[in-house]
DNA sequence: GAAAAAATCGTCCAAATCGATCAAATCGTC
DNA sequence: GACGATTTGATCGATTTGGACGATTTTTTC
């Protein structure tokens, strides 16, 4: 994952001329590091986050030593959610980190691909079979190569300018690790500076970081992630409590989850409500805009 | 820490050729000294100052790292562990991540990181405080960030060729991710295939990824972490009832974890039980070596 | 302690890359 | 379509790199 490429090796991979390459690294677009003797070479992960940067596509992953991609530019949506299910379900770690990895670096939003592949097929795992023990080791497995692609991905997405800052995690109870993990993600991604405080975070602890903070420090965002809900109604005057004392000091709150329905929430300017990861997407560009002005 | 490499050593760990190393050291950009014979050795210190120099990056750490025994405890160790705990208090993400992954890349092991800086951080993080919400806060915001570093670890030391096959997870009921994490990191430090089925995982669970499969596609190793234990009795039967069906097939079973004292397990020629992640990583170590031959 | 295996030496050379230059291709505008 | 501005791709001699070689040193093994 982490060898260095020369600019010819990387202009073969995407089809662009050494020429243009080298310009490119000279402009600063391209970060490279330099031999001994002045030669550029250049790292995996920067040559990844500039494809992506420059929308350019890998056409020949081998190149660069990534493992070439089966034929999946002609596969469909639908057939491409199956192929990744079949991969998860098999556990074959690789063939799912290629298939993810490479529709992000063809420019997918991070947000697309949870709602999308991610989210249907660990659905499907969860629906299709029951609690039995290879049900439970079919998903905790698909749930494992899930969270190490998505963090993989967090470290692509990740700059040095931080534009915002947000704090999260999945309430009291809910014990999944991915959704929390994949709006930090979009936050990352967003040139945001994310905490996770991951599962089962009451929302006292939430209080911690975000209004209890000295007010220079305190996040503009905080997100909270309901998968499972143990009491709909305790959680829902916790959240609207929440979200009120947020308003007060200019904190929005973004909740969403596979169980949001079942809470009763009211409207407040502050808060929002997401069904799907497009939501927390569309509130990070807007705070990563609106703070860049 | 006066350990010498060779220019062959240094060569892989920053992935430039054995030549080219050797020119450099010709032409005076790196400081070597010479043995009685003539052979070049360059010192930690020098490696280090000439890669921060040229700005080179160290992709292959291990190259030049020895998997050292005990932790040397001497006042630096001390005062590390404590900066450590004073940046994971404070939720410094890139500090931490510097430091942790800075003493990686210096060469010390994923299990040596994990028995000391950040086992005694956690400790301390987890002991101090009560079960107030700022201290939960504070233990969730640390877990993640060690999560990030070590799946960072987990990444850099992955390796195409896999020498053994292994698969694990925390029993059921416990819900801490990071010693599993931590386990399945070693492995594949190691040159091991690991599948990390996660917290609360049952006996059963790892059932079905062992002795279930089929002979080929068996792991060689299934470890298991215990750092919170419901019910000891039961846990207890249920391993060795578990350890006694992988002996039948040949299969090694390890099992270590905060209260793994809490368990009464016999002896068993395939059942090791580790106090420490320097078990796991003697283990593995063995594992890979006797799969090389 | 001697023999065998592995690592490193110095040297050589083909291939890769450098920086610079320039013609061709592309773009935006009129 | 014409035209200036920009981007791209190709080419050049000079330099750097990486792999190969037999000879020597270091490490391992018995």
């Amino acid at each position: 994952m982490n060898k260095l490429v020369s600019p010819k090796d990387l202009a073969l991979a995407i089809g662009m001329s050494e020429s243009s390459l080298k310009r490119w690294a000279d402009r600063g677009l391209l970060k490279v590091t330099r031999t001994a003797g002045g030669h550029r070479r250049i790292s995996i992960k920067d040559a990844l986050s500039f494809v992506r940067n420059k929308r350019l596509s890998i056409l020949a992953p081998d190149a660069i030593g990534l493992p070439t991609r089966a034929a999946q530019l002609d596969l469909d949506e639908v057939s491409f959610n199956e192929c990744l299910l079949e991969q998860l379900v098999a556990g074959k770690k690789e063939d799912v980190w290629q298939m993810l990895i490479g529709r992000f670096l063809e420019g997918a939003s991070i947000a697309e691909l949870g709602d999308g592949p991610i989210k249907s097929a660990l659905k499907e795992i969860g629906a299709k079979w029951g609690h039995e023990a290879d049900a439970i080791f079919i998903e905790h497995r698909a749930t494992d190569i899930c969270l190490q692609v998505v963090q993989q991905m967090r470290v692509l997405a990740t700059t040095d300018a931080k534009s915002f800052r947000a704090t999260g995690g999945a309430v009291e109870d809910d014990p999944y690790l991915l959704p929390s993990m994949l709006v930090a993600s979009i936050i990352v991604e967003h040139g945001g500076d994310a905490t996770n405080l991951g599962p089962n975070t009451p929302i006292d602890v939430l209080r911690i970081d975000s209004i209890q903070r000295p007010p220079e420090t305190r996040p503009e965002l905080v997100w909270i992630s309901a998968s499972i809900i143990k009491d709909p109604v305790k959680l829902s005057s916790q959240v609207m409590a929440f979200a009120e004392e947020c308003g007060r000091v200019g904190i929005n709150v973004a909740i969403g989850g596979r169980d949001i329905g079942q809470l009763s929430l009211d409207e407040m300017p502050n808060l929002s409500v997401h069904t799907s990861l497009a939501g927390f997407d569309n509130q990070a560009r807007q705070l990563a805009s609106s703070n860049k002005a």
